[in-house]
DNA sequence: GCTCAGGTGATAATAACTATCATCCGAGTA
DNA sequence: TACTCGGATGATAGTTATTATCACCTGAGC
């Protein structure tokens, strides 16, 4: 089964060609275009880090000292419903956003909670076929793979962690 | 690809043999076996709704009327860290277990949050052969299928939700 | 029964998020 | 370009889930 780490340099070209017209989506869906916005979207989409509300608000309020941390929350669940973000809350803490809306999965580690996107095709057509969901009516999927990072890993790494648990 | 829903008597018998001996597998791990203890893991094996901290506080209360929620939260988090439970926080809102700790995943309905367990043994064997994972080394994995439950779709859903979209 | 580390209940504190509301401003219209 | 107005924003208060604290209690080994 194919399974694999989205390179930085295809995410970085998904973020330019998302923000070129992210106004133009927005006015489409009846959406105001502010400054605010524009600089939420931007701070999200360069993100490779699934930031909480908070790191945003950091990064935005450089450019825009004057934005409340209100709208920045209000804006990502905006960005969420019309679909030009994706939550992605795992583990046991906040809420945390990925600007990059394309099926795709995430893994985890466990220890520093660092973040980063996989695929895998596969498991996404075997869903879209939702054989085996009964009365359920597939609306979307987040694969969420639990794992220790290298750097974690040499930093010596409890064996205890919050979750499940794979077989030996 | 095989995906199919976890049957209720499957799920019981499971609940049924990971009581009996739940109290040994505390000793053996060091944790004393409380009156509370019992009482919440049995709340949590007996329920398939996956329950928050509350729900299964309301349960147990009944019998332990001087159970503390502050109580129910530590426990349940006692139960994940050596492997009883399982933490499975979805959509926004708050945390939510389950007492299955064998390798499945979850359908969630984006509606009124319901969750059923599905089993992808495919799914689980290639991340068991971590191809692809890079620099992390896998730990566990849950996957969340957002859907619409047929109960819910007769309601008429909205078409907007929280969380990630499949392309058409 | 005795001891005591660990568990519990009560409650205060924290942190993430949401609601409220007065003010502001984007964008369609004249 | 100026006008209008509904939606967006900032400030802030409120809510809710969760965690920390601490005095007291109890399971489990002796």
């Amino acid at each position: 089964m194919n399974l694999h780490l989205v390179s930085e340099g295809r995410r970085a070209g998904y973020a330019a060609t998302r923000l070129k017209d992210f106004a133009a989506r927005c006015r489409r869906g009846g959406l105001a275009v502010t400054p605010q916005r524009l600089a939420i979207i931007r701070a999200l989409l360069e993100s490779r880090e699934h930031p909480r509300a908070d790191a945003i608000f950091a990064k935005v309020r450089k450019l825009h000292p004057h934005i409340s941390l209100a709208t920045v929350h209000r804006t990502l669940e905006t960005l969420c419903e019309i679909g030009e973000a994706r939550k992605v809350t795992m583990l046991h803490d906040s809420a945390r956003y990925d600007g990059n809306v394309m099926p795709h999965h995430h893994v985890v580690c466990v220890k520093c909670r660092r973040i980063r996107d996989i695929e895998i095709p596969e498991l996404d057509r075997a869903l879209a076929g939702h054989a085996g969901l009964g009365e359920f009516r597939l609306v979307g999927s987040s694969l969420e793979v639990l794992a220790l990072c290298d750097k974690c890993r040499k930093k010596g790494a409890s064996a205890r962690y919050l979750g499940s648990r794979q077989p030996d």
